[in-house]
RNA sequence: GCCUUCGUAGCUCAGCUGGAUAGAGCAUCGGACUUCUAAUCCGACGGUCACAGGUUCGAAUCCUGUCGAAGGCGCCA
């Protein structure tokens, strides 16, 4: 239980003593350091339901709170705020039990739960470009902290690998090389193992077959058709289809090492072919799923929504599926085998009406029962740094490799300019530029709320100081040069004692708060409030460090204790910082 | 046309689900280095929270309207 949970109680149960509900004593970290480390504002919506003035309710929960031995000065304050203060020998206990603790204080997750985030959405065929990073980075920071407190969390790349493009591309290439054996109804097989493409080629003809679709309407008949046997199964077609697939995973293996993003499992809209026919009769037997105008929906408008909703479209008039049909099946099947619990889509917030209409549908036809919670977790757009959609000079979106090449080349230059990491050999200095440069990159990323439009501006990212990834790494390297300088001088951490200094207590404090930090990042899906509290613990140690010399210090008791704290601040930093996908080096 | 989201310092953004004096970075100005890494620290400057009403003891936050921006709206994904 964390400092502030204990705290609750203590207030909770004062609260229920003079007849309020035990839930008004939360105490939470105090908005205004200078009067109080913590507070609790419960005494005012007390007011209401006792019909006594905030002030008295809160004098009297104070008179009790204030006899337990942990606290040292519990105030009324304004029109009814609890200030709360601890001993600092309760703070120092706390740091001991935290330093201890495997998890740093975090909360565990109690019961675990089943959890798939659905989160990458690349597409096959399509090389990932800058609007790709926010689901990555946002998505693989959700999946960690729900890994983190213990929770079963398994990120799924949810490859597009299903409907039009696909089609598309077997219609290009069956028009650029119709004496490919996957195009020959006669051919008895077996296909060759080697791919007739790259993915190269793939992403050169794609762009090509998506314009003559819609210029060609011969091409564009093609492309349905070819979609429509792909998707019934014609071998040739598939066995074509699967070296797509193959070449593209390969590709994006390539990058997610570098950005340091990590699936677990690598399905895709097509994982669910076999379900799909399954599915649609099963909708249609339960009266879920009604024909209209040769097509087979489900509407999802309810009495309550003030504008009808279009219809959730399960098989269109040609007799394809639709992602709607994929969509659906893929949380039967997240539901049926890997019985998951909760899923939550890290998706683009254009597509909000789609996940409205997906989740409703879901409902409606039972494939998803009330033990299953399902989430769109829509992140916003990225803008270049004038405020505008992000575009290169061609007006294409830059391809995120290209975007990563050059943040790291920056991240050299700035470590270069400032004369950094000079003493390291040549493959870890590269090493270092590298995780700067992701560092500079994903801080940008996720220090803006999920949902906000942000405004890409790698200079502005990459700088060494002010509130960038860089500075966070470099005050967890600070951290770690003290350890090292104080083991070469035998200096060992000892154990924490009361804080003597207003720097040092504050930092306490900090790293006390986090397991509420890491509960409302969970509870809102929201990676930014990692990022905020980092920033805060890095420039709460940055105070400490200015007043509180370690190596300088005479008492060898405090210094120890200060060595200690020194230690758990950079474990819970690194903490905090691999929630965000970001590495930190030994040094730099 | 309808629906959704948004509008906070010169710029880029937070704001813990309604709490105390609205915060941070950058930029600008002024101070602190024979350093445990100054990539830091201390200070100053900067706001009718788009606007107008309403609910409440209390509103940047909730409700209504206006203005402005972005996005979405059955056979694309």
């Amino acid at each position: 239980m964390s400092l502030l949970r204990e705290l609750s109680v203590l207030v909770g149960d004062a609260f229920s003593e003079v007849g309020a509900e035990r839930r008004l004593g939360e105490v939470s970290v105090s908005q205004r350091p200078d009067l109080a480390q913590f507070q609790c504002n419960g005494a005012m919506a007390a007011a209401k339901t006792l019909g006594r003035p905030p002030r008295d309710i809160a004098s009297d929960v104070a008179r009790i709170v204030s006899t337990d031995a942990r606290m040292v000065g519990v105030e009324v304050a304004g029109p009814g705020f609890l200030n709360l203060h601890v001993t600092d020998e309760v703070l120092a206990q706390w740091m001991t039990k935290t330093a201890a603790d495997d998890l740093l204080g975090l909360h565990r997750a109690q019961p675990p739960r089943s959890i798939i985030v659905d989160y990458g959405g690349p597409n096959v065929a399509k090389d990932l470009h800058v609007g790709h990073l926010r689901p990555h980075v946002i998505g693989e920071s959700i999946k960690r902290m729900h890994l983190v407190v213990g929770h079963d969390a398994r990120g799924d790349v949810h490859l597009g690998d299903f409907g039009l493009p696909m089609g598309q591309l077997l219609a290009i290439l069956e028009d650029a090389d119709p004496d490919l054996p996957y195009f020959d109804e006669a051919f008895a097989g077996p296909y060759p193992e080697v791919s007739p493409v790259t993915v190269e080629d793939l992403q050169r003809l794609y762009p090509l077959a998506s314009a003559r679709s819609k210029t060609e309407p011969s091409f564009q008949a093609k492309a349905q058709q070819a979609t429509v046997e792909l998707q019934a199964g014609r071998p040739g077609y598939v066995a074509l289809w699967e070296h797509f697939r193959a070449v593209t995973i390969e590709s994006l293996k390539v990058i997610y090492q570098r950005l340091g993003v990590h699936f677990e499992l690598w399905l895709g809209e097509a994982s669910t072919g076999e379900r799909l026919a399954p599915l649609v009769e099963l909708l249609l037997d339960r009266g879920v799923a009604v024909q209209s105008d040769g097509a087979i929906v489900i509407h999802v408008t309810t009495d309550e929504d003030k504008k009808e909703l279009p219809p959730l479209m399960l098989r269109n008039s040609r007799g394809g599926s639709t992602y709607a049909t994929t969509d659906l099946a893929t949380i039967q099947e997240r539901v049926d085998v890997f019985e998951a619990e909760d899923i939550i889509y890290v998706v683009d917030l254009r597509q909000s009406l789609h996940f409205q209409q997906l989740f409703r549908a879901a409902r409606l036809g039972g494939i998803a029962g009330d033990n299953v919670t399902l989430t769109h977790a829509g992140n916003g757009t990225v803008n270049g740094p004038d405020g505008k959609p992000f575009k290169t000079r061609d007006g294409d979106l830059p391809r995120l490799s290209e975007l990563l090449d050059v943040t790291v080349d920056l991240a050299r230059s700035r470590l270069d300019e400032n004369q950094l990491a000079l003493e390291l050999g040549a493959s870890e200095r590269e090493d270092v530029v590298r995780m700067v440069g992701m560092a500079a990159l994903k801080y940008g990323e996720l220090s803006n709320h999920r949902t906000t439009n942000y405004s890409f501006d790698i200079e502005r990212f990459t700088q060494l100081q002010g509130k960038t990834g860089p500075y966070l790494q470099y005050v967890a390297v600070r951290a770690q040069s003290i350890i090292d300088k104080a083991a070469t001088k035998d200096i060992v951490a000892g154990d924490f004692l009361a804080p003597s200094d207003a720097k040092e207590r504050a930092l306490v404090l900090e790293i006390a708060a986090w397991p509420e930090i890491v509960d409302r990042a969970i509870e809102t899906l929201s990676p930014n409030v990692i990022a905020e509290y980092s920033y805060e613990l890095a420039n709460a140690f940055n105070h400490f460090y200015d007043s509180c010399h370690i190596m300088r210090e005479n008492d060898p008791a405090r210094q120890q204790s200060w060595l200690a704290l020194v230690r758990l601040t950079r474990a819970v930093l690194v903490q905090a910082l691999d929630l965000l996908t970001i590495e930190v080096p030994e040094r730099m």
